[in-house]
DNA sequence: GGGGAATTGTAATGTTATATCATTTCAGTC
DNA sequence: GACTGAAATGATATAACATTACAATTCCCC
């Protein structure tokens, strides 16, 4: 009975919708906000929806430098900043990159399952480690402002298909 | 009933006590291993343990300066890594800093309280926290290796006493 | 179309971490 | 007590990640 693993996004799904999905609640959610998605920001959301994988400040950097002349580093991390703001990507400390967020709605702390080998990144909202979280932490007389659950291992792709590097 | 309240060392505690017990600690669990604590690796888990917030490798690669001439980066990220592997010290991922660890006997991933204010950390090793999250991960189909587990907020002093900067 | 705020451009710098090769130290051996 | 190979450290350079500061531009509202 466990088992749902729809978490990963599974090796040969269609990405172009996830990209597509993905825009289309930024542009609405952002519009419903009056809060401006740019065209430079838009297209670092993109950037950072291109794969599950975690992107880097600076894999973003490469990819716009091909496209606009002159952006730099704060091109890059002002237009993070926005996305991080909106809620629109998470930030993977143990990893100093960003991923797309699938529920950009609602505002919260995921955990994420990040794999050793290939890298994909899965984003869960378990109550129970949620639940789990907060209850530790009343225990210490702590209140909880921000949570970062980061999960390494391997996904289920990588466990069976071997280290595919 | 809760309320356990210990995981927070305490304003007014002994702390040259801790510092006695982590050293005593790590000696002995690295003769027992043969392990060489060398003169620098035994100091520089010292400055880990200068306090219980966490210590950049640069803050101590500042103090290894007045005292060595001639220390560099690597010099100090060689000695955390042979910290890290012996289990004594942990790496706080959402702050890029080190802590030392409460208890280096066994090897464990512990979830990590870091005040917002004082930056004072608390280790837990909550089996609460870790049934949720080995929950998830099988629910997903996802193999654990490593969890980072880093909880940002205010601790039982600052709560009280207001944000003392 | 003019004023003011938000956004972006541009240059420099700060912070964290690793790669590479030379040298020293140390335990075990002869 | 010198010899030797492995571990540890010294030393230089560079990579990777992020921020500060100020100028120019764009955009919304009037
Ligand atoms: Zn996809
Ligand atoms: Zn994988
Ligand atoms: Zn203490
Ligand atoms: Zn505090």
């Amino acid at each position: 009975m466990p088992t749902d693993g729809d978490a990963f996004p599974g090796r040969g799904h269609d990405h172009g919708h996830c990209v597509r999905d993905a825009m289309a609640r930024a542009e609405s959610l952002c519009s419903l906000r009056g809060a401006r998605l740019t065209a430079l920001r838009r297209r670092v959301l993109e950037i950072v929806w291109s794969g599950h994988k975690p992107v880097g400040a600076y894999d973003i950097l490469d990819v716009l430098k091909r496209e606009r002349a002159g952006a730099q580093p704060p091109t890059v991390y002002r237009a993070l900043d926005f996305l991080l703001a909106q809620g629109l990507i998470h930030r993977l400390e143990s990893r100093n990159a960003y991923a797309g967020c699938i529920a950009p709605d609602t505002r919260h702390d995921s955990q994420f399952l990040i794999c050793r080998s290939c890298a994909t990144v899965a984003e869960l909202d378990d109550p129970g480690i949620d639940a789990a979280v907060r209850g530790a932490a009343a225990g210490a007389g702590f209140s909880v402002e921000h949570r970062a659950v980061e999960i390494e291992g391997l996904c289920p792709d990588c466990r069976t298909g071997g280290d595919h590097a």
